[in-house]
DNA sequence: CACCGATTGACACAAAATGCCACATTGTAC
DNA sequence: GTACAATGTGGCATTTTGTGTCAATCGGTG
């Protein structure tokens, strides 16, 4: 009998991160479901469950385990929205950045996707109002990260607020990549309130290049606040092009527009 | 110089980056999958695992190497270590928080199985440095929570330095939960930097009531910063009878101690 | 609500896989 | 040939996984 490979076992942390995925896509998990999934013993399913358990991921119940969360969706559902536009954005975006940059980046999925990318890169500086940013680039080595104080909106998971005002200005910054609500078809970004739109006008002005990175499905989306100065910032990052009527009012404007391409960097 | 090179083997550069490209796109990577893969020894593969985990670019896992970002660092370990006394720590620190109130939370781990104890508690306002105390809270129903703005600490999540001591200032709270690195026999707090140890002495000195939650593994570490106003503490909250001569001491200083039983309150 | 069979959980111990270290071997450059 | 780096080997410690046993739980049934 020549051996065949047998399929091969997974690695422990790769089960862990297939079960959770299971479990929070299906909301629960069974231990014989896995363990023949795995092509494992129960008995490790379930010392697998326990140690996740006990950090917290999941709760174990009688015959498997169920997501803990109580409630993340929003969030995570919008991060998923359009996740390869937002890649490719990213990897447009990051690509602007030097190492040792200082560099602001608003909260947002988007952003998300370009603190993502920036993962490479030495040296920098962040400041952020958004805590999944904070979160990720302080774990990288060699970067620093400067977390803008003020009240926790729990929708953007950011910090928002006078205190944030006064920290921006505070700063000086190489470049700032901001999100936004909406895009109007004379090209001017929007935001959902006020207080946002002062927010993200204060950014524009702080850094010597300021880029709005916005993907393709706030196009169309009309949000009520004009975000101020922004005729002084560099330019749109997007992942598709633009409606013509938007292009044609942006050139008008000065601004630039860089279309993430998204197939000639296949890292 | 026949510049063919035989295919047996590839040179150890390729095959560093051959596995991160395989790390990178399946996530994780098995030692013994790699060394048939080369067609070289485990320890080689070991060896090159290790020179990339040292230089930040993949994560060793036990069997193997997962790629950097897949997993959480330190602080997910020490969440793990005697989950049970800090969850007990926390219920017995919740008992003090009434709806409504408003408490300044430090960084930590205790502190965090403080804030999972909170869930059910109404309107507070919490302010905190911790990015996972601030992710976990936000997410509640009619909480506020303010992030004191600053640099952050890879190592905590959690901002620190002037930022920070200058927020606190702008605030009056009912309630301090604050940890410690170590306990001396003086049944004194310690703390690793002097930097840490002036932050907590503020959040000491700007609520009107604050508790040290302090597990027992904590004991006998000894520290080397005194935390400044320890005296004006109300008290210590553990999940374990105090050292003796901890006790009598902190009885001495007019410090209340209030032990966590772990059995009287199941979750 | 007590009873029953089937499933699941918990634990102890055995088996297997992996990690680690010291040292031998190979290959390469000078 | 020598020196140096890279790789392989073998022994032993540690971690992970599997197996078997027994207790606890679940879902019905009468």
């Amino acid at each position: 009998m020549p051996a065949q490979t047998p399929p091969e076992r997974l690695l422990a942390t790769r089960r862990h991160d297939e079960i959770l995925q299971r479990a929070g896509a299906a909301g629960a998990v069974g231990v014989g479901e896995l363990a023949r999934l795995f092509n494992v013993s129960r008995e490790t399913i379930r010392r697998d469950l326990k140690y996740l358990a006990e950090r917290g991921r999941l709760d174990i119940v009688h015959g498997g385990a169920t997501r803990r969360d109580a409630h993340e969706p929003a969030l995570a559902q919008r991060l998923a929205d359009n996740a390869a536009g937002k890649a490719a954005i990213g990897r447009r975006a990051a690509a602007l950045v030097s190492d040792g940059m200082v560099l602001l980046l608003d909260c947002g999925t988007t952003t998300l996707a370009v603190a993502h990318a920036l993962r490479d890169r030495q040296g920098l500086t962040v400041c952020t109002t958004s805590l999944a940013i904070a979160q990720l680039l302080c774990r990288l080595p060699r970067t620093r990260v400067h977390l803008l104080g003020g009240e926790v909106d729990p929708t953007e998971e950011a910090t928002t607020g006078i205190d944030v005002l006064d920290a921006i200005a505070r700063f000086r910054f190489d470049l700032a990549f901001i999100g936004g609500g909406g895009l109007t078809p004379e090209a001017e970004i929007t935001d959902y309130t006020r207080a946002g739109a002062e927010q993200r006008g204060r950014m524009i002005t702080t850094a010597a290049q300021a880029w709005f990175v916005i993907d393709h499905s706030k196009f169309h989306r009309l949000t009520p606040v004009r975000i101020p100065h922004f005729a002084a910032a560099a330019g749109l990052i997007t992942d598709a092009p633009l409606p013509p009527s938007a292009a044609a009012a942006l050139a008008r404007r000065g601004l630039a527009h860089l279309q993430a391409g998204g197939r000639n960097q296949p890292p």
